[in-house]
DNA sequence: TCATTATATAACTTGACAGTTATATAACCA
DNA sequence: TGGTTATATAACTGTCAAGTTATATAATGA
C-alpha cells in the first residue's frame, strides 16, 4: 500500500476521510461512526497516515487525526488530463473559464 | 472489484487508460507497450469493461478498446468537496471563477 | 500507586487479486 | 479445409489486505 490511489480504494477509507472533512475526530468517534472493531479503524489510519491523507495531533491519550489535502494533489493531477478531454468534448467549459480569466486580468489591470 | 476507484487504484490500469486517452488500441498493442501477458492485459480490460472504463469495438479478431470517461464522474463526485476546502484554503479560486460566470452571464443576457 | 481510558500493535484468518501458463474460441486467409 | 492470428477464459499460485481477537503502551485520575 503505498500510492494515493491505493488508500482511496477503500470505502471505508474514504468515509473516514468524509467524516474528517467536517472536523478533526479522536479515533473513538470513528469507532463509534463506522461499524468496524478499533483496531481496524487505528489500522485504516495508519494507511491515511502514511499516505499523508491525515495528520495526528496528540492531546493526552487521546490523538485528534485531522484531514490533510496535499496528497489529493496527486489524483488531480492524475484526472487533469480526463477532465480536459471531458470538458472539451461536452462543454468547452475549459475554454470558456480562461476566456473569463483572461478579460477579467485584463480588467483589472491599470 | 466493482467501483471506479478500486479500478484505478491498480497502476497497470491506470497506464493502460493513459495509453487508450490517445487513441484506442487493440489489446496486442497494450501487450508489447506494457511488460505484461496477453492473458494479463486482458483481466485488467475486463476489470476496466465492468466499471465502464472502457468500450470494445470488435473488428473482426481484433477489438479496439476504446476510453469512456463517464464513470470518472464518480471520483470527481466524491473530490468535489475537497476540491473546494483547497481553494477556499489557498486561493477561493472558486469563488473567483463562480464570480466571473456569473459578470459573463449578465453580459450576455439582453 | 493502581485501575481506567484511549490507542496502537501483534498474530492470525480469510478472501481477493495480480500475475502466471495452458487452453478455448473464433475469425481470417492460403 | 486447416493453419494462423487475436483475444478470452480456466486453473493455479503467491502475495497482500481487511477484518478479527488479544495484548502492549501510555497517559490520566482517584
Amino acid at each position: 500500500m503505498t500510492t494515493t490511489f491505493e488508500a482511496l480504494a477503500d470505502p471505508t477509507r474514504r468515509r473516514i476521510l468524509d467524516l474528517l472533512r467536517e472536523r478533526p475526530r479522536l479515533v473513538g468517534e470513528l469507532v463509534d461512526l463506522l461499524e468496524i472493531s478499533q483496531p481496524g479503524i487505528s489500522k485504516h489510519l495508519r494507511v491515511l497516515r502514511e499516505v499523508g491523507l491525515v495528520h495526528v495531533r496528540q492531546d493526552a491519550q487521546r490523538r485528534w487525526y485531522e484531514l490533510r489535502l496535499e496528497p489529493l494533489a496527486e489524483v488531480e493531477g492524475w484526472l487533469q488530463p480526463y477532465r480536459h478531454m471531458w470538458e472539451e468534448r461536452y462543454e468547452r467549459l475549459d475554454e470558456l473559464l480562461d476566456e473569463l480569466q483572461e478579460k477579467e486580468n485584463k480588467h483589472d489591470e491599470p
